[in-house]
DNA sequence: TCGTTGTTGTGAAATGATTCACATATCTTC
DNA sequence: GAAGATATGTGAATCATTTCACAACAACGA
Protein backbone atom coordinates (compact mmCIF):
# COMPACT_ATOMS: atom_id res chain seq x y z
CA UNK A 1 0.00 0.00 0.00
CA UNK A 2 2.23 2.78 -0.86
CA UNK A 3 0.61 5.50 0.46
CA UNK A 4 -1.67 7.99 -1.30
CA UNK A 5 0.16 10.76 -3.19
CA UNK A 6 -1.07 14.03 -4.51
CA UNK A 7 -0.40 15.57 -7.77
CA UNK A 8 2.47 17.61 -6.72
CA UNK A 9 4.04 14.33 -5.64
CA UNK A 10 2.88 12.18 -8.52
CA UNK A 11 4.70 15.32 -10.81
CA UNK A 12 7.87 14.37 -9.16
CA UNK A 13 7.40 10.90 -9.40
CA UNK A 14 6.45 11.16 -13.40
CA UNK A 15 10.09 13.09 -13.76
CA UNK A 16 11.89 10.02 -11.49
CA UNK A 17 10.70 7.64 -13.73
CA UNK A 18 11.47 9.03 -16.83
CA UNK A 19 14.97 9.77 -15.94
CA UNK A 20 15.32 5.67 -15.18
CA UNK A 21 13.62 5.13 -18.37
CA UNK A 22 15.80 7.72 -20.47
CA UNK A 23 18.74 6.10 -18.42
CA UNK A 24 17.71 3.15 -19.34
CA UNK A 25 18.18 4.24 -23.17
CA UNK A 26 13.89 5.04 -24.12
CA UNK A 27 12.97 7.55 -25.86
CA UNK A 28 9.29 7.38 -25.93
CA UNK A 29 6.84 6.56 -23.30
CA UNK A 30 3.38 5.70 -22.98
CA UNK A 31 0.95 6.71 -19.95
CA UNK A 32 1.03 2.68 -19.53
CA UNK A 33 4.55 2.26 -18.56
CA UNK A 34 4.61 5.28 -16.13
CA UNK A 35 1.31 3.67 -14.47
CA UNK A 36 2.82 0.33 -14.30
CA UNK A 37 5.93 1.97 -12.93
CA UNK A 38 3.70 3.87 -9.92
CA UNK A 39 1.02 1.83 -9.44
CA UNK A 40 -1.57 4.30 -11.30
CA UNK A 41 -3.95 4.02 -13.62
CA UNK A 42 -3.02 5.29 -17.07
CA UNK A 43 -5.60 7.21 -17.06
CA UNK A 44 -4.40 9.35 -14.13
CA UNK A 45 -1.46 9.44 -15.75
CA UNK A 46 -3.01 11.61 -19.09
CA UNK A 47 -5.23 13.31 -16.66
CA UNK A 48 -2.03 14.80 -14.79
CA UNK A 49 -0.10 15.56 -17.60
CA UNK A 50 -3.15 17.01 -19.57
CA UNK A 51 -3.98 19.66 -16.29
CA UNK A 52 -0.33 21.06 -16.93
CA UNK A 53 -0.44 20.89 -20.71
CA UNK A 54 1.88 18.36 -21.38
CA UNK A 55 1.10 16.97 -24.02
CA UNK A 56 2.06 13.57 -25.85
CA UNK A 57 1.21 12.52 -29.68
CA UNK A 58 -1.66 9.69 -29.91
CA UNK A 59 -0.39 6.40 -31.30
CA UNK A 60 3.60 7.41 -29.98
CA UNK A 61 3.22 8.08 -26.72
CA UNK A 62 5.03 10.88 -24.85
CA UNK A 63 8.98 12.05 -25.72
CA UNK A 64 10.37 11.87 -22.53
CA UNK A 65 13.42 14.67 -22.77
CA UNK A 66 10.42 17.03 -23.70
CA UNK A 67 8.23 15.72 -20.68
CA UNK A 68 11.59 16.11 -18.79
CA UNK A 69 12.32 19.33 -19.95
CA UNK A 70 9.00 20.39 -18.69
CA UNK A 71 8.46 18.84 -15.82
CA UNK A 72 11.98 19.95 -14.46
CA UNK A 73 10.65 23.84 -15.02
CA UNK A 74 7.47 23.15 -13.57
CA UNK A 75 8.89 21.46 -10.33
CA UNK A 76 11.07 24.20 -10.44
CA UNK A 77 14.47 21.35 -11.01
CA UNK A 78 15.86 23.80 -13.93
CA UNK A 79 18.10 25.83 -11.26
CA UNK A 80 19.16 25.17 -8.30
CA UNK A 81 17.40 24.84 -5.14
CA UNK A 82 18.94 26.45 -2.15
CA UNK A 83 17.90 25.63 1.46
CA UNK A 84 19.10 26.11 4.99
CA UNK A 85 19.14 24.11 7.95
CA UNK A 86 18.21 25.84 11.28
CA UNK A 87 19.26 23.07 13.76
CA UNK A 88 22.51 21.30 13.67
CA UNK A 89 22.05 18.63 15.84
CA UNK A 90 22.15 14.95 14.69
CA UNK A 91 19.79 15.20 12.34
CA UNK A 92 20.44 18.44 10.81
CA UNK A 93 24.24 17.04 10.44
CA UNK A 94 23.08 14.02 8.91
CA UNK A 95 21.39 16.39 6.39
CA UNK A 96 24.09 18.85 6.13
CA UNK A 97 26.40 15.98 4.56
CA UNK A 98 23.87 13.82 2.63
CA UNK A 99 25.27 13.64 -1.00
CA UNK A 100 22.06 12.75 -1.87
CA UNK A 101 20.70 16.49 -2.23
CA UNK A 102 23.15 17.24 -4.96
CA UNK A 103 21.50 15.25 -7.16
CA UNK A 104 18.63 16.20 -6.80
CA UNK A 105 19.65 19.51 -7.70
CA UNK A 106 19.12 20.76 -4.25
CA UNK A 107 21.97 22.99 -2.20
CA UNK A 108 22.26 23.09 1.30
CA UNK A 109 23.60 26.76 1.96
CA UNK A 110 24.39 27.09 5.23
CA UNK A 111 23.19 25.70 8.91
CA UNK A 112 21.99 27.93 11.81
CA UNK A 113 22.12 27.51 15.35
CA UNK A 114 22.09 28.87 18.85
CA UNK A 115 24.68 26.57 20.11
CA UNK A 116 27.87 28.42 20.13
CA UNK A 117 30.17 24.98 20.24
CA UNK A 118 28.33 23.98 16.98
CA UNK A 119 28.42 27.20 15.26
CA UNK A 120 31.17 27.78 12.53
CA UNK A 121 31.44 30.44 9.85
CA UNK A 122 33.92 29.50 8.57
CA UNK A 123 33.72 25.95 7.29
CA UNK A 124 32.99 25.19 4.05
CA UNK A 125 29.13 24.53 4.89
CA UNK A 126 29.03 27.29 7.18
CA UNK A 127 27.14 27.23 10.40
CA UNK A 128 25.88 30.44 11.56
CA UNK A 129 24.71 32.22 14.48
CA UNK A 130 20.32 32.07 14.34
CA UNK A 131 21.05 36.26 15.23
CA UNK A 132 22.19 35.96 11.37
CA UNK A 133 18.83 34.55 9.72
CA UNK A 134 16.77 37.38 8.32
CA UNK A 135 19.50 39.60 6.91
CA UNK A 136 21.54 36.38 5.37
CA UNK A 137 18.16 34.55 3.92
CA UNK A 138 16.81 37.84 2.34
CA UNK A 139 20.69 38.66 0.89
CA UNK A 140 20.86 34.69 -0.58
CA UNK A 141 17.06 35.11 -1.90
CA UNK A 142 16.25 31.49 -0.08
CA UNK A 143 12.96 30.65 0.31
CA UNK A 144 13.02 26.70 2.02
CA UNK A 145 14.51 25.68 5.29
CA UNK A 146 14.40 22.49 7.11
CA UNK A 147 14.15 22.69 11.08
CA UNK A 148 15.98 20.40 13.30
CA UNK A 149 15.81 21.74 16.67
CA UNK A 150 14.60 20.15 20.15
CA UNK A 151 10.88 19.78 20.21
CA UNK A 152 10.48 23.07 22.74
CA UNK A 153 12.36 25.12 20.61
CA UNK A 154 10.67 24.54 17.13
CA UNK A 155 7.88 27.14 17.90
CA UNK A 156 9.70 29.74 18.84
CA UNK A 157 12.25 29.35 16.03
CA UNK A 158 9.28 28.71 13.78
CA UNK A 159 8.74 32.10 14.45
CA UNK A 160 12.23 33.70 13.36
CA UNK A 161 11.90 31.80 10.00
CA UNK A 162 7.91 33.47 9.78
CA UNK A 163 9.75 36.66 10.42
CA UNK A 164 11.96 36.45 7.33
CA UNK A 165 11.69 35.79 3.89
CA UNK A 166 11.14 31.87 4.33
CA UNK A 167 8.00 30.45 2.44
CA UNK A 168 8.55 27.02 3.34
CA UNK A 169 9.47 24.85 6.13
CA UNK A 170 10.30 21.20 6.40
CA UNK A 171 9.76 20.77 10.36
CA UNK A 172 10.67 17.12 11.70
CA UNK A 173 10.42 18.01 15.71
CA UNK A 174 7.19 16.21 16.51
CA UNK A 175 4.83 18.95 17.02
CA UNK A 176 2.27 20.34 15.20
CA UNK A 177 3.19 23.61 14.29
CA UNK A 178 1.12 26.29 11.60
CA UNK A 179 2.50 28.12 9.27
CA UNK A 180 -0.52 30.69 8.92
CA UNK A 181 -1.06 32.63 5.56
CA UNK A 182 2.59 33.16 3.47
CA UNK A 183 5.03 29.97 5.36
CA UNK A 184 3.83 26.78 4.54
CA UNK A 185 4.97 24.36 6.24
CA UNK A 186 5.57 20.10 5.88
CA UNK A 187 6.11 17.73 8.93
CA UNK A 188 8.47 15.14 8.99
CA UNK A 189 7.27 13.04 12.08
CA UNK A 190 8.76 9.51 12.10
CA UNK A 191 7.44 8.17 15.27
CA UNK A 192 4.01 9.15 13.88
CA UNK A 193 5.03 6.87 10.70
CA UNK A 194 5.79 3.88 12.76
CA UNK A 195 2.54 4.39 14.76
CA UNK A 196 0.89 4.62 11.61
CA UNK A 197 2.61 1.35 10.38
CA UNK A 198 1.59 -0.78 13.53
CA UNK A 199 -1.54 -0.23 12.57
CA UNK A 200 -1.89 -0.45 8.90
CA UNK A 201 0.34 -4.14 9.73
CA UNK A 202 -2.31 -4.47 12.29
CA UNK A 203 -5.48 -4.43 10.40
CA UNK A 204 -3.85 -5.80 6.94
CA UNK A 205 -5.67 -4.19 4.37
CA UNK A 206 -9.58 -3.93 5.42
CA UNK A 207 -10.51 -1.45 8.11
CA UNK A 208 -11.64 -2.16 11.14
CA UNK A 209 -14.65 -4.20 11.38
CA UNK A 210 -17.94 -1.94 12.03
CA UNK A 211 -21.05 -3.11 13.60
CA UNK A 212 -24.52 -1.87 12.37
CA UNK B 1 -1.71 24.06 4.37
CA UNK B 2 -0.97 21.42 6.75
CA UNK B 3 -1.21 18.03 4.42
CA UNK B 4 -4.00 16.13 3.72
CA UNK B 5 -3.58 12.99 6.44
CA UNK B 6 -5.85 9.46 6.39
CA UNK B 7 -8.05 9.02 9.20
CA UNK B 8 -5.46 6.55 10.52
CA UNK B 9 -2.60 9.71 10.81
CA UNK B 10 -5.79 11.47 12.24
CA UNK B 11 -6.57 9.03 14.89
CA UNK B 12 -2.58 9.80 16.20
CA UNK B 13 -3.44 13.10 16.05
CA UNK B 14 -6.39 13.20 17.92
CA UNK B 15 -4.40 10.96 20.95
CA UNK B 16 -1.34 13.48 20.44
CA UNK B 17 -3.88 16.69 20.86
CA UNK B 18 -5.89 14.35 24.08
CA UNK B 19 -2.59 13.80 25.81
CA UNK B 20 -2.08 17.74 25.77
CA UNK B 21 -5.68 18.76 26.82
CA UNK B 22 -5.46 16.26 30.09
CA UNK B 23 -2.29 17.43 30.69
CA UNK B 24 -3.44 21.08 30.94
CA UNK B 25 -6.73 19.63 32.96
CA UNK B 26 -9.04 19.14 30.70
CA UNK B 27 -11.51 15.83 31.14
CA UNK B 28 -13.71 15.91 28.84
CA UNK B 29 -13.48 17.51 25.16
CA UNK B 30 -15.67 18.14 22.22
CA UNK B 31 -15.30 17.56 18.45
CA UNK B 32 -15.08 21.41 17.76
CA UNK B 33 -12.15 21.41 20.48
CA UNK B 34 -10.18 18.28 18.31
CA UNK B 35 -11.60 20.16 15.22
CA UNK B 36 -10.09 23.57 15.96
CA UNK B 37 -6.88 22.20 17.63
CA UNK B 38 -5.78 20.37 14.16
CA UNK B 39 -7.72 21.78 11.49
CA UNK B 40 -10.56 19.88 10.94
CA UNK B 41 -14.37 20.18 11.07
CA UNK B 42 -16.48 18.74 13.60
CA UNK B 43 -18.38 16.79 11.94
CA UNK B 44 -15.45 14.89 10.53
CA UNK B 45 -14.06 14.52 14.04
CA UNK B 46 -17.19 13.19 14.87
CA UNK B 47 -17.41 11.05 11.58
CA UNK B 48 -14.04 9.38 12.15
CA UNK B 49 -14.99 8.59 16.33
CA UNK B 50 -17.96 6.61 14.78
CA UNK B 51 -16.63 4.62 12.57
CA UNK B 52 -14.09 3.41 15.41
CA UNK B 53 -17.40 3.31 17.77
CA UNK B 54 -15.67 6.02 19.99
CA UNK B 55 -18.86 7.07 21.43
CA UNK B 56 -19.06 10.13 23.48
CA UNK B 57 -22.41 11.87 25.51
CA UNK B 58 -24.70 14.04 23.76
CA UNK B 59 -24.12 18.12 24.76
CA UNK B 60 -21.28 16.48 27.73
CA UNK B 61 -18.57 15.51 24.71
CA UNK B 62 -15.95 12.78 25.28
CA UNK B 63 -14.63 11.66 28.28
CA UNK B 64 -10.78 12.22 27.66
CA UNK B 65 -9.49 8.98 29.70
CA UNK B 66 -11.95 7.24 28.33
CA UNK B 67 -11.30 8.37 24.59
CA UNK B 68 -7.43 7.89 25.15
CA UNK B 69 -7.88 4.33 26.59
CA UNK B 70 -9.44 3.34 23.53
CA UNK B 71 -7.44 5.14 21.09
CA UNK B 72 -4.43 3.64 22.63
CA UNK B 73 -5.61 0.17 21.98
CA UNK B 74 -6.43 0.71 18.41
CA UNK B 75 -3.34 2.28 17.55
CA UNK B 76 -1.33 -0.53 18.96
CA UNK B 77 -0.45 1.78 22.35
CA UNK B 78 -1.06 -0.51 25.04
CA UNK B 79 1.92 -1.98 25.04
CA UNK B 80 5.52 -0.89 23.78
CA UNK B 81 6.07 -1.64 19.92
CA UNK B 82 9.30 -3.11 19.21
CA UNK B 83 11.28 -2.13 16.22
CA UNK B 84 14.54 -2.52 14.38
CA UNK B 85 17.13 -0.52 12.25
CA UNK B 86 18.51 -1.74 9.35
CA UNK B 87 21.70 -0.20 8.04
CA UNK B 88 23.11 1.87 10.71
CA UNK B 89 25.18 4.89 8.94
CA UNK B 90 24.65 8.10 10.03
CA UNK B 91 20.21 8.58 9.78
CA UNK B 92 20.49 4.78 11.25
CA UNK B 93 22.13 5.88 13.73
CA UNK B 94 20.36 8.97 14.62
CA UNK B 95 17.60 7.24 15.07
CA UNK B 96 18.99 4.30 16.95
CA UNK B 97 20.42 7.27 20.10
CA UNK B 98 17.21 9.05 19.65
CA UNK B 99 15.43 9.65 22.68
CA UNK B 100 11.69 10.28 21.13
CA UNK B 101 10.93 7.08 20.33
CA UNK B 102 10.72 6.14 24.22
CA UNK B 103 8.34 8.73 24.80
CA UNK B 104 6.15 7.40 22.45
CA UNK B 105 6.22 3.88 23.84
CA UNK B 106 8.17 2.48 20.79
CA UNK B 107 11.23 0.37 21.07
CA UNK B 108 14.27 -0.13 19.38
CA UNK B 109 15.29 -3.45 20.23
CA UNK B 110 18.61 -3.52 17.98
CA UNK B 111 20.34 -2.83 14.77
CA UNK B 112 21.46 -4.54 11.80
CA UNK B 113 23.98 -3.43 9.15
CA UNK B 114 27.30 -5.40 7.22
CA UNK B 115 29.73 -3.75 7.76
CA UNK B 116 32.36 -5.54 10.35
CA UNK B 117 33.43 -2.39 11.38
CA UNK B 118 29.75 -0.72 12.56
CA UNK B 119 28.90 -4.80 14.16
CA UNK B 120 28.65 -4.93 17.68
CA UNK B 121 26.63 -7.28 19.41
CA UNK B 122 27.66 -6.68 23.25
CA UNK B 123 26.74 -3.08 22.96
CA UNK B 124 23.60 -1.78 25.59
CA UNK B 125 21.68 -1.84 21.75
CA UNK B 126 23.20 -4.41 19.84
CA UNK B 127 24.29 -4.22 16.10
CA UNK B 128 23.76 -7.23 14.60
CA UNK B 129 24.91 -8.78 11.54
CA UNK B 130 22.42 -9.11 8.90
CA UNK B 131 22.87 -12.72 8.66
CA UNK B 132 21.27 -13.29 12.07
CA UNK B 133 18.43 -11.05 10.79
CA UNK B 134 15.62 -13.73 9.82
CA UNK B 135 15.94 -16.44 13.21
CA UNK B 136 16.01 -12.54 15.59
CA UNK B 137 13.00 -11.19 14.02
CA UNK B 138 11.13 -14.49 14.54
CA UNK B 139 12.58 -14.56 17.82
CA UNK B 140 11.82 -11.51 19.53
CA UNK B 141 8.51 -11.27 17.24
CA UNK B 142 9.58 -8.49 15.46
CA UNK B 143 6.85 -6.61 13.22
CA UNK B 144 8.63 -3.37 11.98
CA UNK B 145 11.57 -2.30 10.77
CA UNK B 146 13.20 1.37 9.77
CA UNK B 147 15.57 0.56 6.81
CA UNK B 148 18.02 3.24 6.38
CA UNK B 149 20.81 1.63 4.02
CA UNK B 150 22.35 3.19 0.56
CA UNK B 151 20.14 3.36 -2.21
CA UNK B 152 21.58 1.06 -4.07
CA UNK B 153 21.35 -1.44 -1.50
CA UNK B 154 17.66 -1.00 -0.74
CA UNK B 155 16.26 -3.46 -2.98
CA UNK B 156 18.46 -6.51 -2.12
CA UNK B 157 17.73 -5.63 1.59
CA UNK B 158 14.68 -5.38 1.23
CA UNK B 159 14.57 -9.02 -0.04
CA UNK B 160 15.71 -10.14 3.42
CA UNK B 161 13.23 -8.02 5.41
CA UNK B 162 10.47 -9.79 2.64
CA UNK B 163 12.03 -13.21 3.70
CA UNK B 164 11.38 -12.72 7.06
CA UNK B 165 8.08 -12.29 9.96
CA UNK B 166 8.81 -8.27 8.97
CA UNK B 167 5.47 -7.04 8.12
CA UNK B 168 5.77 -3.04 7.82
CA UNK B 169 8.63 -1.20 6.91
CA UNK B 170 9.59 2.20 6.93
CA UNK B 171 12.08 3.02 4.42
CA UNK B 172 14.60 6.37 4.00
CA UNK B 173 16.01 5.42 0.58
CA UNK B 174 14.78 7.48 -2.10
CA UNK B 175 14.13 4.77 -4.28
CA UNK B 176 10.33 3.65 -5.03
CA UNK B 177 10.11 0.05 -2.95
CA UNK B 178 7.01 -2.12 -3.63
CA UNK B 179 6.04 -4.55 -0.60
CA UNK B 180 4.21 -7.17 -1.72
CA UNK B 181 0.94 -8.63 -0.22
CA UNK B 182 2.03 -9.05 3.24
CA UNK B 183 4.94 -6.42 3.91
CA UNK B 184 3.38 -2.66 3.83
CA UNK B 185 6.23 0.03 3.10
CA UNK B 186 5.74 3.48 3.92
CA UNK B 187 8.75 5.69 2.53
CA UNK B 188 10.42 8.53 3.41
CA UNK B 189 12.25 10.90 1.29
CA UNK B 190 13.28 13.96 2.23
CA UNK B 191 14.53 15.43 -0.84
CA UNK B 192 11.45 14.49 -2.43
CA UNK B 193 9.08 16.76 0.28
CA UNK B 194 11.73 19.21 -0.46
CA UNK B 195 10.39 19.65 -3.77
CA UNK B 196 7.49 19.22 -3.00
CA UNK B 197 7.76 22.19 -0.91
CA UNK B 198 9.54 24.61 -3.82
CA UNK B 199 6.22 23.56 -5.56
CA UNK B 200 3.77 25.01 -3.23
CA UNK B 201 5.47 27.78 -2.70
CA UNK B 202 6.26 28.58 -6.21
CA UNK B 203 1.92 28.37 -7.15
CA UNK B 204 0.67 29.80 -3.27
CA UNK B 205 -2.13 28.17 -2.94
CA UNK B 206 -3.93 27.90 -6.41
CA UNK B 207 -3.10 25.47 -9.14
CA UNK B 208 -1.53 26.30 -12.37
CA UNK B 209 -3.58 28.32 -14.45
CA UNK B 210 -5.46 25.96 -16.58
CA UNK B 211 -5.72 27.46 -20.40
CA UNK B 212 -9.13 26.13 -21.57
C1' DT C 1 -4.00 5.10 -50.75
C1' DC C 2 -6.64 3.00 -47.29
C1' DG C 3 -7.80 0.20 -43.68
C1' DT C 4 -5.96 -1.39 -39.18
C1' DT C 5 -3.90 -0.67 -34.89
C1' DG C 6 -2.85 1.67 -30.82
C1' DT C 7 -2.62 5.74 -27.98
C1' DT C 8 -3.88 10.31 -26.58
C1' DG C 9 -7.05 13.76 -24.53
C1' DT C 10 -11.16 14.48 -22.23
C1' DG C 11 -16.19 14.69 -21.14
C1' DA C 12 -19.15 11.73 -18.34
C1' DA C 13 -19.68 8.29 -14.75
C1' DA C 14 -18.17 6.25 -10.60
C1' DT C 15 -16.13 6.25 -6.42
C1' DG C 16 -14.43 8.30 -2.22
C1' DA C 17 -14.04 11.85 1.30
C1' DT C 18 -15.94 15.67 3.74
C1' DT C 19 -19.49 18.65 5.21
C1' DC C 20 -24.37 19.70 6.13
C1' DA C 21 -28.20 19.44 8.77
C1' DC C 22 -31.13 17.70 11.95
C1' DA C 23 -33.37 14.28 15.08
C1' DT C 24 -32.06 12.83 19.44
C1' DA C 25 -30.17 12.81 23.92
C1' DT C 26 -28.32 15.03 28.09
C1' DC C 27 -27.56 18.72 31.17
C1' DT C 28 -29.06 23.12 33.52
C1' DT C 29 -32.12 26.30 35.30
C1' DC C 30 -36.19 27.82 37.00
C1' DG D 1 -40.37 18.56 35.84
C1' DA D 2 -40.82 21.47 31.79
C1' DA D 3 -38.25 24.65 28.80
C1' DG D 4 -34.05 25.91 26.82
C1' DA D 5 -29.45 25.23 25.44
C1' DT D 6 -25.97 22.42 23.55
C1' DA D 7 -23.46 18.29 21.39
C1' DT D 8 -23.60 13.94 19.50
C1' DG D 9 -24.35 10.52 15.72
C1' DT D 10 -25.54 9.83 11.17
C1' DG D 11 -28.11 9.80 6.60
C1' DA D 12 -28.14 12.84 2.72
C1' DA D 13 -25.84 16.35 0.03
C1' DT D 14 -21.71 18.21 -1.67
C1' DC D 15 -17.22 18.31 -3.22
C1' DA D 16 -12.87 16.07 -4.93
C1' DT D 17 -10.51 12.52 -7.17
C1' DT D 18 -10.16 8.70 -10.10
C1' DT D 19 -11.65 5.71 -13.65
C1' DC D 20 -14.35 4.74 -17.80
C1' DA D 21 -15.09 5.02 -22.43
C1' DC D 22 -14.61 6.70 -26.73
C1' DA D 23 -13.79 10.05 -30.54
C1' DA D 24 -9.87 11.76 -32.84
C1' DC D 25 -5.79 11.10 -34.74
C1' DA D 26 -0.86 9.33 -36.00
C1' DA D 27 1.80 5.55 -37.68
C1' DC D 28 2.22 1.42 -40.16
C1' DG D 29 1.49 -2.25 -43.52
C1' DA D 30 -0.62 -3.89 -47.59
N1 LIG E 1 17.49 12.22 16.07
C1 LIG E 1 16.49 11.54 15.52
O1 LIG E 1 16.68 10.40 15.10
C2 LIG E 1 15.13 12.15 15.38
C3 LIG E 1 14.08 11.37 14.90
C4 LIG E 1 12.82 11.95 14.75
C5 LIG E 1 12.63 13.27 15.10
N2 LIG E 1 13.64 13.98 15.56
C6 LIG E 1 13.39 15.38 15.90
O2 LIG E 1 14.27 16.22 15.19
C7 LIG E 1 14.62 17.32 15.99
C8 LIG E 1 16.11 17.38 16.12
O3 LIG E 1 16.58 16.17 16.65
P1 LIG E 1 18.11 15.90 16.90
O4 LIG E 1 18.23 14.51 17.36
O5 LIG E 1 18.91 16.35 15.72
O6 LIG E 1 18.37 16.90 18.13
P2 LIG E 1 19.77 17.43 18.68
O7 LIG E 1 19.56 17.79 20.08
O8 LIG E 1 20.86 16.49 18.29
O9 LIG E 1 20.00 18.77 17.84
C9 LIG E 1 19.26 19.92 18.02
C10 LIG E 1 20.11 21.10 17.57
O10 LIG E 1 19.32 22.28 17.62
C11 LIG E 1 20.09 23.30 18.23
N3 LIG E 1 19.18 24.28 18.84
C12 LIG E 1 18.62 24.23 20.07
N4 LIG E 1 17.84 25.31 20.25
C13 LIG E 1 17.92 26.04 19.12
C14 LIG E 1 17.35 27.26 18.71
N5 LIG E 1 16.51 27.93 19.49
N6 LIG E 1 17.66 27.72 17.50
C15 LIG E 1 18.51 27.03 16.68
N7 LIG E 1 19.07 25.87 17.01
C16 LIG E 1 18.78 25.39 18.23
C17 LIG E 1 20.96 22.61 19.24
O11 LIG E 1 22.08 23.42 19.52
C18 LIG E 1 21.31 21.34 18.48
O12 LIG E 1 22.47 21.56 17.67
C19 LIG E 1 13.93 17.11 17.33
O13 LIG E 1 12.74 17.84 17.34
C20 LIG E 1 13.64 15.64 17.35
O14 LIG E 1 12.47 15.36 18.11
C21 LIG E 1 14.89 13.47 15.71
N1 LIG F 1 21.93 11.11 5.58
C1 LIG F 1 20.86 11.81 5.26
O1 LIG F 1 20.71 12.94 5.67
C2 LIG F 1 19.81 11.22 4.38
C3 LIG F 1 18.76 12.03 3.97
C4 LIG F 1 17.76 11.50 3.15
C5 LIG F 1 17.86 10.18 2.76
N2 LIG F 1 18.88 9.42 3.15
C6 LIG F 1 18.92 8.04 2.71
O2 LIG F 1 19.00 7.19 3.82
C7 LIG F 1 19.80 6.07 3.50
C8 LIG F 1 20.92 5.97 4.50
O3 LIG F 1 21.64 7.18 4.49
P1 LIG F 1 22.90 7.39 5.42
O4 LIG F 1 23.35 8.77 5.20
O5 LIG F 1 22.59 6.95 6.81
O6 LIG F 1 23.95 6.39 4.75
P2 LIG F 1 25.28 5.82 5.39
O7 LIG F 1 26.17 5.46 4.25
O8 LIG F 1 25.79 6.73 6.43
O9 LIG F 1 24.82 4.49 6.12
C9 LIG F 1 24.42 3.33 5.44
C10 LIG F 1 24.65 2.14 6.36
O10 LIG F 1 24.11 0.98 5.74
C11 LIG F 1 25.06 -0.08 5.86
N3 LIG F 1 24.85 -1.03 4.78
C12 LIG F 1 25.35 -1.01 3.53
N4 LIG F 1 24.91 -2.06 2.82
C13 LIG F 1 24.14 -2.79 3.66
C14 LIG F 1 23.43 -3.99 3.52
N5 LIG F 1 23.38 -4.64 2.36
N6 LIG F 1 22.75 -4.44 4.59
C15 LIG F 1 22.77 -3.77 5.75
N7 LIG F 1 23.42 -2.62 5.94
C16 LIG F 1 24.11 -2.15 4.90
C17 LIG F 1 26.41 0.57 5.79
O11 LIG F 1 27.36 -0.24 6.41
C18 LIG F 1 26.13 1.86 6.60
O12 LIG F 1 26.34 1.63 7.97
C19 LIG F 1 20.28 6.27 2.10
O13 LIG F 1 19.44 5.58 1.21
C20 LIG F 1 20.13 7.75 1.87
O14 LIG F 1 19.89 8.05 0.51
C21 LIG F 1 19.86 9.90 3.96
Amino acid sequence: MPMKLDIAQRLSQYRSVLYKLKALGFVRVFSDNLGDALELSPALVRKDFSLFHLTGNKRVGYQIDDLLAKLNRLLGKDKTQKIVIVGCGKIGQALMSYSGFAREGIQVVAGFDTNPAVINPHAPLPILDLKEFGPFIKREGIRIAIMAVPDNAAAQVLDVLRGSEIRGVLNFAPVPLRGGDHCIIRNINIGLEIENLFYHVKFSGKLGGRTP
